[in-house]
DNA sequence: GCGCGGATCTGCT
DNA sequence: GCAGATCCGCGCT
């Protein structure tokens, strides 16, 4: 199946094929990747737990867009996550990215970070380490600067529960990927 | 390794 | 005004 087929598809579904897979920034002439490890699958205006909930808002207008999209939004007043549109234009399904491990580039992110490790395990440190902020709002993972490449690593995936949330707790829609690669 | 408090943007309960 | 899809530095164990 295409990247493209996989985003158009149930979010819950992307989910778990966005595992595994090569997440890319094209930033300033320089390129950094992590391996998808860690996301969280949220379902539009029918889930309690998404920003989409309530409907559209100039904040959250990317996840209304068409699938492959990014919707990065600010958290807690300070840090960047970032989401990746799924199913249908219009549905407001995303995956939230909340952890890779890192494989190229990796002293630019630590740069980024101003640390040598926690790089990428956590969605503000991700966006952080990859140089993604919201700018990057609204643009493409199929078409740049950030892109998702089919890049396989095998594993075993479990689920739970959301973090961070209050509605909905009972969706164990927390997918992790726990590499035969180890870290 | 764990628990606490602070930083400070966005859309409403 | 407030709570939130968070992270970091600190102090203590």
């Amino acid at each position: 199946m295409s990247l493209g087929e996989l985003l158009a598809g149930p979010v819950f579904y992307a989910a778990r094929g966005l595992l595994g897979r090569r997440l890319s920034s094209s930033i300033g002439g320089s390129t950094t990747g992590v391996v998808i490890t860690e996301v969280e699958a949220y379902a539009g205006e029918d889930d309690p737990a998404s920003h989409a909930y309530r409907g559209q808002t100039t904040r959250n207008a990317a996840m209304f867009g068409p699938p492959g999209g990014l919707y990065v939004y600010r958290s807690y007043g300070i840090h960047w996550c970032m989401n990746i549109v799924c199913g249908p234009e219009g549905s407001a399904q995303a995956v939230l990215l909340r952890g890779g491990y890192p494989v190229e580039g990796i002293e630019l992110m630590a740069e980024r970070r101003g640390r040598p490790h926690n790089l990428t395990d956590g969605p503000g440190k991700l966006c952080q380490a990859l140089g993604v902020s919201g700018e990057h709002d609204g643009s493409n993972v199929l078409d740049g600067p950030v892109t998702v490449t089919n890049d396989p690593v095998e594993g075993l995936v479990t689920a739970t529960p959301r973090i961070g949330i209050s509605q909905a707790v009972d969706r164990n829609w927390r997918l992790v990927l726990k590499s035969v690669v180890g870290d």
